[in-house]
Order: structure tokens, then sequence, then C-alpha cells
DNA sequence: TTAAACTTTCAAAACTTATTGAAACTTTAT
DNA sequence: ATAAAGTTTCAATAAGTTTTGAAAGTTTAA
């Protein structure tokens, strides 16, 4: 396969993977973009190369910067902005980690505390299948948590060598 | 807070979740509904409950037949179709880890696989950047994919407590 | 200070996805 | 065989999301 074919498929499926994850696809094909991208690139080239308009290139710019997956870069002597990717796939997977966990899992765990505060009759069927469920629901969520608080704090190697030791 | 309340609150908060994780907001509130449900519901009390039509509803039983995750129950002497959810809750994540990998992280592992084959001159930074990308990915998500095969064979107890061990 | 270079904003348009509702179809009981 | 009960389909429409592009705003150099 040829280096500028495979680009672009790469480009294709990063985007095809985020809008099955939430992430709108032109976001994801940035990323993809920069990501395989060994120098930074001004929004010109991303608009040129991804065939957008500037609006959505900044804006989609800045939800990156957001997300903490690319940077600003200021070149000496130039007035365009060059922007880049963090390289390390690692850093990337727990910096969406983290942005996921902050804003989808905590606000559910909120809500999953002050449901199992319901009051009821523990006699009726309905409140006691709620109650389970809610309960249930609550611990493995507690436990997603603490996985992946871990999983912020650690180091590649030693994360998937635990795993995967166990597990074998 | 009322059991009433509680209830309303569970299935809004699930349907959003839902949304976040690509699943659409009906399907989940559906699911959310059945699952904190003791009895088989029929299609009528499902319309009723969440305000949807007739066709919204049998599609959406149909994806949820789909993904695993309800089934139809009959009832002696009964036309009507009730359909009940699964509540064990380790079960559902474990069908939901099995059907995303299969609809998702199967496809992508395809496609790196393709992708790490292409050639190129070690010495070009576009292809050395590209390369580098590539692999790691690959990596990444060889590691997730080792370890949901693990999930789906384990027992929910023996599972949390070997991770939670390994990482306190 | 001015004007060129560049960035940001946002209302309108394009596109995508979800939902409705009525018609077609299937099953069952008589 | 028929009609009642129930289920499924799908074209039309509504709702939601993304993208555009032009105007407004900002920064820099001369």
């Amino acid at each position: 396969m040829e280096l500028a074919a495979a680009k672009l498929k790469f480009i294709e499926a990063w985007g095809k993977l985020g809008s099955e994850w939430g992430i709108n696809r032109t976001m994801a094909q940035v990323h993809a973009l920069l990501l395989i991208s060994p120098e930074a690139l001004t929004t010109e080239d991303i608009m040129e190369s991804l065939s957008i308009s500037r609006g959505n290139a900044n804006m989609t710019l800045r939800d990156l910067i957001g997300w903490g997956l690319i940077e600003k870069q200021h070149k000496a002597g130039e007035r365009k902005e060059y922007f880049f990717a963090d390289k390390d796939v690692w850093n990337i997977a727990r910096q969406v980690a983290k942005e996921r966990k902050k804003r989808e899992l905590e606000p559910v765990l909120k809500i999953l505390n002050e449901l199992s505060t319901v009051a009821g009759d523990e006699k009726d069927p309905e409140f006691k299948t709620f109650k389970k469920s809610v309960t249930d629901i609550n611990k493995l969520a507690n436990n997603v948590d603490k996985t992946l608080e871990t999983m912020l704090k650690a180091e590649e190697n030693w994360f998937w060598s635990s795993i995967l030791k166990v597990f074998k």
C-alpha cells in the first residue's frame, strides 16, 4: 500500500471511529491528520487537506485544544499559528479517558448517588427492582471510576503488564 | 426522593448517557424502563410510559433484542408480546462490551493491520511518523481487545477484585 | 494610524438521524 | 373464511447536528 493512500485510509477510519464514539467526524479527522504529520500545520493546510471551511477548521481546532489533544505552536518570525498533536498514543488515551470521565462518568455517579437515597417499601417489587438496578450500576460505575483513576496516573507498560499478567 | 420521580430521573439519565455513547436516546430509555420494571411490559405500556409512537417503539425493541439486552416473553393465554430486560448489570456490561467490540474494535483492528503493511523509506519523516502512530495505536487496540476478551469470560467479582487488587 | 494578515463568530444552509403514523402484513379464534 | 388483535414497515416529516461563508474582530508591521 502507498503511503498517500494509507494516510487517507487512516484519516477516514479515525473519523468513523470518532463518530461512533460521539466525537464529531471532522474533529477526529483533523486529529488524525495532525497525528501523522511530522510538522505542525496551519489552519490553511488543514482546510486544504480535508476540504473544510475556515470556520469549521477554526472551531474544530479549538475543540481539540479543549480536549488537550493538540497545541498551538509559534514559529519565530511568522505571523501564522501552527498546530501540532501530541504523538504519544498512551497520552492521547489518557487524555480522552480523563475528559470523558469528567464529562460523562462523574455526572452519572452524582445522579446514581442521589437515586440511591430513594426511600420506599422493601416489600414493593417496584421499589426492590429499582433499588437493585441503581445499586448494582452504582457499584459497577465506581469500579470503572477507580480503574480509570489508576490508568490516568499509570505508565503504559506498567498498566498493561499488570492487567495482562492477571488475566493471562 | 419519591420512587416515581426517581424512576423518571433514572430513565432520563440513562437516555443521556446512551446518547453520549452513540446509542440512541430512545433505545437507552426503553432499556432503562424495562430494567427497573419488575414485570415484563407490552409495546403499548412502553409507548405510553415514554410517549413514543408505535413504529418507534417497535424498531427500538427490535434493536434492543439485537443487542441482546432484552427478550420477548409469551404469557399463556395472551396474544400480546411482552418484553423484559436482563436485570444482571454485569451481564449487561458484558453484552454491550461484546457488541461494541464486534461492531467497532474489530473493524478498526482490521484496518490497522492493513495499514501496518505500508512500505516506505525509513529516512522519510512522513513515513516514520505515520508508521509510529499506526504501530502504537495497533498495540493499544490489541491490549484493549485482550482485556475485553477476558472480561467477556469473567465473573464480575473475580474481574474487579483482580483489577483493583493490582491497582490499589 | 493604517492596512494587511490572520482569527473568530454566528446565522443560515446542508446534512444526518430519529420519529411518526398510517397502511400492509401476520396470526389467532371462531 | 373472516374479522379482530396484534406486529411490522417505510415514506414523509421533524428534530438535531454540522458546516459554510461572510462579516466582525484582532494583531502586527511599517
